[in-house]
RNA sequence: GGUCCGUUCGUCUAACGGUUAGGACGCCAGGUUUUCAUCCUGGUAAUAGGGGUUCGAUUCCCCUACGGACUACCA
């Protein structure tokens, strides 16, 4: 196989939603695999919709999802620049090869006359099409003698370059995943290559800059289907089939319920992201929620997209970025497209932060104390983390598993104080603030035993003891054991909380 | 409307002519536990429909239905 290199193309109109990371990835982990080069190349040839910002979203949402480029605009490379309104200039003799071999043409029509045109065919229930059953009535090199086409050129009459489609003619596409697609040529149209503007289309400036940054395989998401054969004409009409990429076409994802591919909307209305990063719309200042900032892992976003479309075709489903560089293989990408389960992606997290050290989770969450402007040892954040990495989904959550660690309980849960707290309750607290008074060993273990020897030794219950410590310490009925609770609380601290719940609840 | 692509438990998927159609998430039940989780065990649940081909179809072919993408001087 020739040297692999493949690209990323997005275009910079918004944030980057997670069907186009997923895009990215698997375009990643092939070029990995198979020691490719993975280019990162800016699509920016509408100028009408560029937004700022999104260039700058792309390169960091695929940083933090941990994608790295050996080639892009952000990093240059030997076939730079790797932004399309850079290469401006360099296409214009791309569109005039075509013209000169005849395989594309001068369009001199305006939009209004094309939109009218449009709209007369409707009202007769047809569809217009720029192609070979009207293009010889209309205005354009092909039909205007070649002096009038000199002078309306010479004269700087608005004119974009279509591509000439041939009349009847089979064109095949290979796809890698989904076998031979083939289509009549006369079912496509006269597309655009060359704009008014001086830009290329899509269409030329993909062909293009793929030719020439010698990319190896382009795989995409599957809305191109329809356009691909358009690119193995261009191929063929540049004279370039010999180093024609092979495609590759990535089914969709869908949006959780119901049909249709994963909009923005989706998630705000079912309450997940659809974006790896939090992003404000410069012009709307509308708000969407990102992976990133409601709490997951990298490592776990990724996992869960590879798996979205394609699978190792073994069991294991916990697979980290090298192993899924190792097992990746376009085979084994799925045909149709797959719905996002949000909570999968919510299981996928709660497996990795269980998974990950308690030096690292205790970053996690000394960083949102600081947030909180909670001043905690980091030994006592430390001691935290083994307690509440496994009771976990999202980075939030651990701070709602741990808050009463490092401030005490402003209330009782009242539930909890009816079913428990009883006449004889501060008298029985009282005894085990005795008891911890005495206790050296502060370790959990032996707190453990500690305490329920002196339930055994008094024949007390041991849910009324233990779930009446659990109320004075915490304020309800939730956390880790007693014992570790207490344990980390020392006994300066939890004896000080049995006070105040004494003195709060009284009698 | 036209073209193209697709269709296995609710969801992600495995099985590339022969399996009691497997796994995971979710859900339900049981166990562990001082609470809530975690964890462990078990259960629930699928080949869209109809025709072929074949000794035998989830698997190959056709039709239907349904879904999706595309149909711009947008990508």
């Amino acid at each position: 196989m020739k040297e692999v290199r493949v690209r990323f193309a997005p275009s910079p109109t918004g944030p980057l939603h997670i069907g186009g990371v997923r895009t990215a990835l698997y375009n990643y982990l092939f070029a990995r695999k198979h020691h490719g080069k993975f280019l990162l190349r800016i699509e920016d040839t509408d100028q009408t919709r560029f937004v700022p910002g999104a260039e700058n979203y792309i390169i960091e949402s695929l940083q933090w999802s941990g994608i790295q480029f050996d080639e892009g605009v952000h990093i240059g490379g030997p076939y730079a620049p790797y932004r399309q309104s850079d290469r401006k200039e360099m296409y214009h003799q791309y569109a005039m090869q075509l013209i000169n071999n005849e395989t594309a043409y001068y369009a001199f029509d305006t939009p209004e006359e094309l939109e009218a045109l449009r709209k007369d065919f409707e009202s007769r229930k047809e569809t217009f099409q720029y192609g070979p059953q009207t293009r010889m009535g209309l205005r354009n090199s092909l039909t205007l003698s070649e002096n009038d086409v000199k002078t309306l050129l010479e004269a700087g009459e608005h004119y974009v370059i279509r591509v000439r489609i041939p009349d009847h003619e089979t064109i095949v596409v290979q796809d890698l995943i989904r076998g031979l697609v083939s289509v009549d040529s006369h079912l496509l149209d006269d597309k655009v290559l060359y704009k008014s503007d001086g830009m290329p289309t899509y269409h030329l400036a993909n062909v293009v800059d793929d030719y020439l940054m010698k990319i190896s395989h382009v795989i995409r998401g599957e809305e191109w289907l329809p356009s691909a054969p358009l690119h193995v004409l261009l191929y063929r009409y540049f004279g370039w089939e010999a180093d024609m990429p092979e495609f590759a076409h990535l089914p969709l994802l869908l949006k959780p319920d119901g049909n249709g591919k994963l909009s923005k909307r989706d998630g705000d209305r079912l309450g997940f992201p659809v974006f790896p990063l939090r992003w404000t719309d410069p012009k709307s200042g509308e708000v969407s929620s990102g992976y990133r900032e409601s709490g997951y892992l990298p490592e776990a976003f990724i996992n869960m997209l590879a798996l979205l479309g394609w699978n190792p075709g073994t069991e294991q489903e916990i697979l980290s970025m090298d192993e899924l560089i190792e097992l990746f293989s376009i085979d084994r990408v799925g045909k149709s497209g797959s719905k996002f389960d949000p909570e999968k992606a919510k299981w996928f997290n709660h497996h990795y932060l269980s998974a990950l050290p308690d030096e690292k989770i205790a970053g996690l969450l000394g960083k949102i104390l600081i947030d909180k402007g909670i001043d905690a040892t980091p030994v006592l954040i430390l001691s935290v983390c083994p307690l509440i990495k496994e009771r976990a989904n999202l980075i939030p959550d651990l701070w709602e598993q741990s808050w009463f660690f490092f401030t005490p309980p402003v209330s009782y849960d009242e539930k909890v104080v009816q079913k428990f707290w009883k006449p004889e309750t501060p008298a029985l607290l009282n005894r085990i603030s005795d008891l911890l008074k005495k206790q050296d060993d502060f370790s959990t273990d032996a707190l453990d035993i500690a305490i329920k020897s002196f339930i055994h030794d008094n024949e007390l219950g041991m849910g009324l003891v233990m779930n009446t410590l659990r109320l004075v310490l915490v304020g309800g009925s939730f956390g880790p054991g007693v014992a570790a609770i207490i344990s980390v609380l020392g006994k300066k601290e939890a004896q000080s909380r049995i006070e105040k719940a004494i003195a709060y609840l009284g009698n």
